[in-house]
DNA sequence: AATTCGTGGGT
DNA sequence: TACCCAAGAAT
């Protein structure tokens, strides 16, 4: 409680001005904008989503074309099965909740592609109600300004979710604040890489701050994947090749993005089993 | 619980 | 240059 005041009173004199934050954007634009932005950098998602939500403006409009068609305007926003997840969304919001988004955390967690994370957020701030919202950005700062730790260790929900709670107002709107400003705050000033101290508005109570930076001690995290001859960069040559394609894609072309055949047959036979690509005789396409 | 899943920019 | 990281979810 000692952090939700100044951190809100900063929010609301230091908070960038993003689309999903203006007045009447609408819980399915911030359903759409909470996809793009699962492990995507905030720059990235502003013109997709702006283009998306000008050609979908309800779920019904999504949810009556192709899944193909969502696939492909997903671009090179990463991890295309979201598209996948957000179509599917669409239809079962069109089918089973009258095309309106809904509000409670419970049903918004039988959504495709809807976490913790994407259900609270949801919920949140597009309905205004109380609940804590955990992201990658917020337990940064709850293990650095709470904990002391300089970074959060491996996720744990119950846990993260409690540490949240316990920093909330009791007030709806405010603790709406809260969220969006600890969120804020971890992007903007307590960074993964050089956080910008003098510029934090609890620098004052930070228990980081307090026991003089100790590093980090904890459980190591995986180390992510290299990208360069990856299962990962096959399977986005050819989805990419699938996306700037009117027609039916050969195996010829197929052949050309990759030289490794056994690879190449891997990827592809992945994107098959998670429906992002479909076999139309020989050839391939995105689903229909 | 540990892995897998894109892409691009920052350091 | 090689990492590291990004409003996570599903399995």
């Amino acid at each position: 409680m000692t952090i939700a005041a100044p951190v809100n009173e900063w929010f609301l004199r230091n908070r960038r001005d993003l689309p999903w934050r203006r007045a009447g954007f609408g819980a399915w634009g911030i359903l759409v904008s909470e996809f793009m932005l699962q492990q995507t950098p905030v720059v990235r998602v502003i013109e997709p989503l702006a283009a998306w939500l000008e050609r979908w403006p309800t779920p019904a409009d999504l949810a009556a074309v192709p899944v193909g068609e969502a696939v492909r305007a997903w671009g090179r926003l990463g991890y295309p099965r979201r598209a996948l997840r957000l179509h599917a969304c669409a239809v079962v919001i069109t089918e089973e909740f009258g095309g309106v988004v809904p509000e409670r955390v419970d049903d918004l967690l039988t959504l495709p592609g809807v976490g913790e994370y994407t259900a609270r957020a949801v919920a949140v701030f597009a309905y205004g109600h109380r609940h804590p919202v955990v992201d990658t950005n917020v337990r940064r700062v709850i293990a650095r300004a709470i904990d002391g730790q300089a970074d959060a260790g491996p996720a744990s929900t119950n846990r993260d979710l409690a540490a949240m709670a316990a920093l909330l107002p009791q007030d709806d709107a405010d603790a709406r604040v809260t969220n969006a400003a600890i969120m804020e705050l971890g992007a903007i000033v307590c960074t993964a890489r050089s956080p910008k101290c003098a510029e934090c508005p609890i620098a004052d109570v930070c228990a980081w701050r307090a026991d003089g930076y100790p590093e980090y001690r904890g459980p190591a995290r995986a180390a992510q994947a290299r990208y360069e001859g990856s299962d990962r960069q096959v399977r986005g040559l050819i989805l990419a090749e699938l996306r700037t394609s009117d027609i039916p894609v050969t195996r010829d072309e197929l052949e050309a993005l990759w030289p490794d055949a056994a690879q190449r047959e891997r990827a592809l036979a992945s994107l098959v089993a998670d429906g992002l690509v479909v076999a139309s005789g020989s050839d391939f396409t995105l689903p229909q």
